[in-house]
RNA sequence: GGUCCCAUCGUCUAGCCUGGCCUAGGACGGAGCCCUCUCAAGGCUUAAACACGGGUUCGAAUCCCGUUGGGACCA
């Protein structure tokens, strides 16, 4: 058995999406599962719509997720000359011949033959012109074989037929000299000896358009796998109008790379009931036959499911760390570097379990920086009232008699101190956590008052009670 | 229009290849209960699907044919 080759093939003409990503990550899979290669290419031929914003694009987007590749990126225009002489090539070995079809009479009798039911395909008038000197717009047509049928034994897909009769002669080279998708696609599989050409299934049509060409210029045939689609919530093909599709958008949206790695592997494959994997587990696990064949809609509850699973357990440290940026986009720039790194995944542990992304989690972890609490007015106005303060005050004195901070002996101390007033835990709990962390929820008081520490805590609580007295009277 | 692909809960799916273990399992989401200092998390319970019609067979979600419905490509 030879080594497994496999590409990832996108073009440049925006940002990378996600169903792009989960293509990428299929080939990726195998080819680590199967110690291959894994390969770059942009393919932007189509120079009109593709960009070097969207190659970089690509670029970041692959990286964050963390697919890398072996060799590449190789980028389809600096290879023009290879798809020149290979065209030039086929037309020496009688498999193209010169096409002096205009575009104009080729539209014409494509609507002509549709007025009469037939289909579009074009009827090889040129085949037999044998033009060897051609001059003004020509074309180059590959020669496709009429006879027989084309087998595609997908990996995915099954056996799949093809009567050749259907697929009439495709252009190559335009007349412009650039080679037509098709014909560079082949080129490009061919001379990177890929081995396993995994692609959407909106490619399945291509390809016995393609093998004839393999076996034209002399070159081993892959095999192929056409992967299904992905939809929006509506069953038509995931787009902007669905929310975001770019893979960097929900990096910033918070995502952990991992998270979109395994519903993205999730939509579509499956093992068992299984539906949490690390990488390794995936990289061993994945399997063709477990590919689903039919199309699948991309569900964000399930993946904002599958990123709290992964805040969740998921090392503290690599959580805080991914956080850093967001919370420096949030202001917190200075509050970050002033903190250390320990403390700062101390803060994560005690909010990831609420926190379904990292954007909440900014947001959750937002009030253990800095010396002052911003009180939400109405969960101040609710609980820092008069009538608390005394209480409020009995609490603080007590936590002053302690030179330092014990999370046991504060907790008994709190605890005691309700007992003795004869209120309920909550009618204390609130207007201080309310002081502590300037809102109605937040995760538990006494893990709170750890992160703060003694002096933090015990300033909040001052500022408690004078907000309480304060308060409406 | 032609060719090709696809079809299990609302969604992702297990089961299908190698019929019986399927009274169709899991997950997300929904509903309810429990836990509880708040918010979560967690635990438990629950509603919810084999597109339809024919065959083959003692027996079909599973095999075959057709219908319907989606989708892709061809411009």
């Amino acid at each position: 058995m030879s080594q497994v080759r496999v590409r990832f093939a996108p073009s440049p003409t925006g940002f990378l999406h996600i169903g792009g990503v989960r293509t990428a990550l299929f080939n990726w899979l195998f080819a680590r599962q199967q110690q291959g290669v894994f390969i770059l290419r942009i393919e932007d031929t189509d120079q009109s719509r593709s960009t070097d914003e969207s190659i970089q694009a690509i670029i970041t987007g692959m990286k964050w997720v963390g697919l890398d590749w072996d060799e590449g990126p190789f980028r389809q225009t600096e290879r023009m000359d290879l798809y020149r002489n290979y065209a030039l090539k086929l037309l020496e070995t009688g498999h193209a011949y010169w096409c002096v079809c205009k575009a104009e009479e080729l539209e014409a009798r494509r609507k002509e033959a549709e007025a009469k039911g037939l289909s579009p395909r074009y009827d090889g008038r040129c085949r037999q012109l044998r033009i060897t000197h051609p001059s003004g717009d020509v074309a180059l047509r590959f020669k496709a074989p009429q006879e027989g049928q084309t087998v595609i034994d997908d990996l995915i897909k099954g056996t799949v037929l093809f009567d050749n009769a259907v697929v009439d002669d495709l252009i190559i080279l335009r007349s412009n000299g650039y080679p037509t998708y098709n014909f560079s696609v082949v080129v490009d599989d061919a001379l990177m000896g890929i081995t396993h050409v995994v692609r959407g299934d909106d490619h399945l049509t291509n390809t016995p358009r393609q093998i004839p060409i393999f076996e034209a210029l002399g070159f081993a045939v892959p095999r192929f796998g056409h992967l299904p689609m992905i939809l929006g919530a509506d069953k038509t093909r995931l787009s902007k109008r669905h929310g975001a599709t770019s893979i960097m958008a929900y990096k910033d949206m918070g995502y952990l790379p991992d998270a979109m790695v395994n519903y993205l592997v999730r939509l579509g494959w499956s093992h068992g009931d299984q539906e949490l994997f690390s990488r390794q587990e995936l990289i061993e696990k994945f399997s063709w036959n477990h590919v689903q064949k039919s199309a699948a809609v991309f569900n964000p509850d399930k993946l904002l499911w599958m990123n709290a699973e992964y805040i969740k357990t998921s090392p503290s440290r690599q959580v805080a760390q991914a956080l850093v940026p967001l919370l420096e986009q949030a202001g917190l720039r200075k509050d970050v570097e002033a903190v250390s790194e320990e403390w700062l995944a101390q803060s994560v542990v005690l909010v990831k379990e609420r926190a379904k992304t990292l954007v909440e989690m900014v947001d959750w972890v937002k009030p253990y920086f800095g010396q002052e609490v911003q009180f939400e007015a109405e969960a101040a106005k609710k609980f820092l009232t008069p009538m608390v303060a005394p209480v409020l005050h009995k609490l603080l004195t007590r936590f002053e008699a302690f030179p330092g901070f014990s999370k046991p002996i504060w907790e008994e101390t709190f605890k005691k101190l309700v007992e003795e007033e004869g209120i309920k835990m909550g009618a204390l709990a609130q207007p201080v956590r309310v002081a502590l962390t300037g809102r109605a929820a937040s995760p538990g008081l006494f893990e709170v008052m750890e992160v703060l520490g003694r002096e933090r805590t015990l300033h909040r609580l001052r500022v408690g009670i004078a907000r309480a007295n304060a308060g409406q009277a």
